[in-house]
DNA sequence: AATTCCATTATTTTCGAAAATTACTATTGC
DNA sequence: GCAATAGTAATTTTCGAAAATAATGGAATT
């Protein structure tokens, strides 16, 4: 793996988990101490993130993370459901058995690691975001997909400081990915949308409530 | 404007305009050359189109051209439906009276440049693209207008061959974009969403036709 | 003849410095 | 006191060379 593509790696893990603060500016100096390379693997790393939205850059003023607002994050979670309620309804049209093992073993995983006490953050974040991916990547959409995962990054921003912020979780949400994947494995198109549905809606809850005040 | 962000609209609008050959190779000293810049500019430029699957790069073996293929041209499309649709329908709902009066003077400016005889393609096609956008820019979504440039960009690969291989059309393509025009002043969602979708769709019979037999 | 190995060449990737531009600070003039 | 300004520092952007890697071609070996 080149430089240019672990920077891209780390930074966007970095951006995504809110190591760096919305509009803070990306200086090539302190990003250069920080992942220890030069400057020219950091800006293609960040020419990349900007064309996916997770950083701005201005001409001749350097780079910075993206703002985060209410109104962008309605407007991802809005573009989130219409991708992938269409990659869903592809999925289960076109998935294959080796598909439904695959949901049924991302969702296994993610149960492991979500009941283990004091387990690793990010491996648990990274099974969630793996189970999430399982249920549409039959879609066989090489777009939808790439969409999928840059509304997942983009709303991710949001969701982590706002479960951090909102506290103990009243939702099941163990219960929901079961019985998301139940409908998706039973082909029961209109059950499996619905509850995806609502499961990022409740999520969007949340995280609204947790994102007004700031 | 700096380098790299010239790189990026020059490379960006020879790939799309079929200058380079699908899945060539984008070598540095070519690009440095046919340019007049050096390599750090081209490289952000090419890291920017890669985010943008219009070039793919192989690590230390450097970037090509995106390869076309009628699957991947099938999934654009299909994609461009959904996304174009959803934003339509929203623009119809949200536009104000200064979103109207865009899309009249984009389908006037188109107009006017289609039939003046012996124009400036460049110039046609921009207001192409001009009067598709100012359809859908009323949606107010940010995260769909993002995905309609790139799946514009991504058929529009596939529609400037396919055009000149098919020779003379019989289609009225003016007549479309009018009768589009007119059900979106009209608020009519359905007719225009339903008139949208067989504009794209009669494109893309042409453009099946121009692709099967490469 | 086919294959492996090595040397050579071509190409990408990275660095460090130079050039260009912006941001900051202190000073001047009003 | 405050705006304009010149000078300085900080930062981004770009270049050219060096390092690293891949591709090529030819000789030696099986």
């Amino acid at each position: 793996m080149t430089l240019a593509e672990k920077a891209y790696v780390s930074l966007r893990k970095d951006i995504v988990e809110g190591c760096f603060a919305p509009e803070s500016p990306l200086r090539l100096a302190d990003l250069s101490e920080r992942y220890g390379m030069g400057f020219s693997p950091l800006r293609e790393a960040l020419n990349r993130l900007q064309a996916e939205r997770l950083v701005t850059a201005e001409s001749l003023r350097g780079f910075r993370v993206s703002a985060r607002s209410l109104a962008e994050f309605e407007d991802a979670l809005h573009a989130r459901l219409l991708v992938e309620t269409e990659a869903l309804r592809l999925a289960i049209a076109r998935g294959d058995d080796g598909w439904e093992a695959s949901i049924v073993a991302a969702l296994y995983a993610l149960r492991l690691q979500a009941r283990r006490q004091g387990g690793d953050v990010d491996e648990l974040k990274a099974r969630h975001h793996a189970f999430h991916r399982s249920l549409l990547v039959a879609c066989g959409s090489d777009w939808l997909m790439d969409f999928f995962e840059r509304l997942y990054a983009a709303t991710e921003r949001y969701r982590i400081p706002a479960l951090i912020a909102a506290g103990p979780q009243k939702r099941d949400i163990d219960a929901e990915h079961g019985a998301i994947a139940d409908a998706v494995l039973a082909r029961d198109t209109r059950r499996a949308e619905e509850l995806l549905r609502d499961h990022y809606l409740r999520t969007a809850v949340t995280i609204r409530s947790g994102l007004a005040p700031a």
